[in-house]
DNA sequence: CGGAAAGTTGAGGGAGGTCAACATCGGTGG
DNA sequence: CCACCGATGTTGACCTCCCTCAACTTTCCG
């Protein structure tokens, strides 16, 4: 089921540059200073002179759907910020049983915490851009601006908070407050990007929500069904519209 | 159930000293040089200089069992280092379910990601130590030292890979699973304080344990039971003695 | 020694998993 | 343009793992 049509871009970039192409004509639109989520990420620390530095470091990769930026355990050789699209950041139990760790929207940052190895699996759920950093560069211009190591630091911190809501959500939660309260983490998460709407694109499958809820795919189903019939919901292509936020935020609980 | 004699010591802090004093005699016995936790923790990043500098802002607190040190939602007004004993650190939803976050060793920092309240309430399993840093001090100590950041910012990173290890557990692993993980994961901590033993001792109660596994009381004793009964492990008072730790690790599967 | 708290054990039930059939959707080629 | 096909999602029937409720035992302290 992981075929090799998921090959890791990460492994692509040592070899003659199949996909993720990081050309260096690939940087001349605009650049970091004028990035569309410059402001919602990590990036927002930097001065302009820090940002020329960072932008001299940086390269465009891109994704298709269903590729892999890179694999759990693979070495970390680079630090990523989406730009567009969407992935999926998953393990996988020796057995296959799999849980998605979360869902990277634009502006998130990966690789957050430098480590030797990634932890997770990243794959595209959408087409996707991010901008790359060579780790060690990356790393150098960190060391030398404290300010954005504060901000790498702060950001670490409010992952371990999401992380703390979702273990309670694992632990403690029904399934359909799980159903629940995810749809409104969704909600809240676009919002913050700026795309604040009723109605909430799931760019991932059912598949991908169950193993992020710690359920199956069929109580997924179930509950989302039973959340449309209950009108606190309602289920479109490729997405869901809230129509009854009140009563969701009673099931989510908290 | 969570009665008044579990007030905080944080708030008590900020009155005359009832519990946990905090007076100037209470560091005169060593200081953070001869610290005996110093080098498991994020004090070993540090010169003799600077440690200088963490010394003049440390307070020793004690704790009894069942103590709170601080609760969710309090404004978070310093940071601690356990030097003696055990905390239990936990979730409240609204209706009382409980999650426990986990579990603070001897070594382990407190309010690694200084937040601006806790996320979090931190109770005493057996009698506990600290050391106390108000929160403004370190925060300036940190904005003037690299190499403390940069060691926060590392703990945090590896924080945030243990929050993914127990979200896999939460959502993907058996009752049998979780337990025979937990004492594993449990005797590496302490090999990694320096109690390298066969016998893991179990400072917390059944029901904490279910709270951190996403069980009830009755499913963690029919399994330890179980695990009994396969002479996996041995029951003893207090806590637990791994008898057969191939096995455990082939249950907790990783 | 006595009472409360903590832990164990058993019986029964229910939330969610499993298995299987069916529906829907999106792409591909005739 | 539509028939076909695989992938994805939905629904139903049944089952099982873990939860609930309750009784009992053990441990811990005063």
């Amino acid at each position: 089921m992981h075929g090799s049509a998921e090959r890791s871009a990460e492994h692509a970039h040592a070899e003659p540059a199949p996909a993720g192409h990081a050309c260096a004509h690939d940087r001349s639109e605009g650049g970091c200073a004028a990035c569309k989520v410059r402001l919602v990420s990590v990036c927002a620390a930097l001065t302009s002179e820090e940002l020329a530095g960072l932008e001299a470091l940086s390269q465009h990769v891109h994704l298709d759907p269903r590729q892999a930026l890179f694999q759990q355990d693979d070495r970390a050789g680079a630090v990523y910020n989406v730009t567009e699209g969407a992935l999926r950041l998953s393990r996988l139990l020796p057995d296959g049983r799999r849980q998605v760790m979360g869902f990277a929207l634009v502006g998130d940052f990966l690789g957050l915490a430098l480590p030797e190895r990634f932890t997770v699996t990243a794959e595209a759920l959408a087409p996707t851009a991010l901008c790359r950093f060579e780790k060690g560069a990356f790393a150098g211009l960190v060391t030398r601006t404290p300010h954005l190591l504060q901000r790498l630091y702060e950001r670490a911190g409010h992952e371990l908070t999401l992380a703390q809501d979702h273990m309670m959500l694992l632990g403690r939660r029904t399934a359909e407050e799980k159903v629940a309260s995810f749809l409104l983490g969704l909600r809240a998460r676009y919002g913050r990007i700026g795309h604040e709407s009723i109605t909430v694109e799931l760019p991932m499958g059912r598949q991908d929500i169950a193993d992020h809820l710690g359920l199956t795919i069929e109580t997924v189903s179930r509950m989302l069904t039973r959340l449309d019939r209950e009108k606190a919901i309602l289920i479109v292509p490729g997405g869901v519209r809230l129509m009854d936020i009140p009563r969701l935020e009673g099931l989510a609980a908290n």
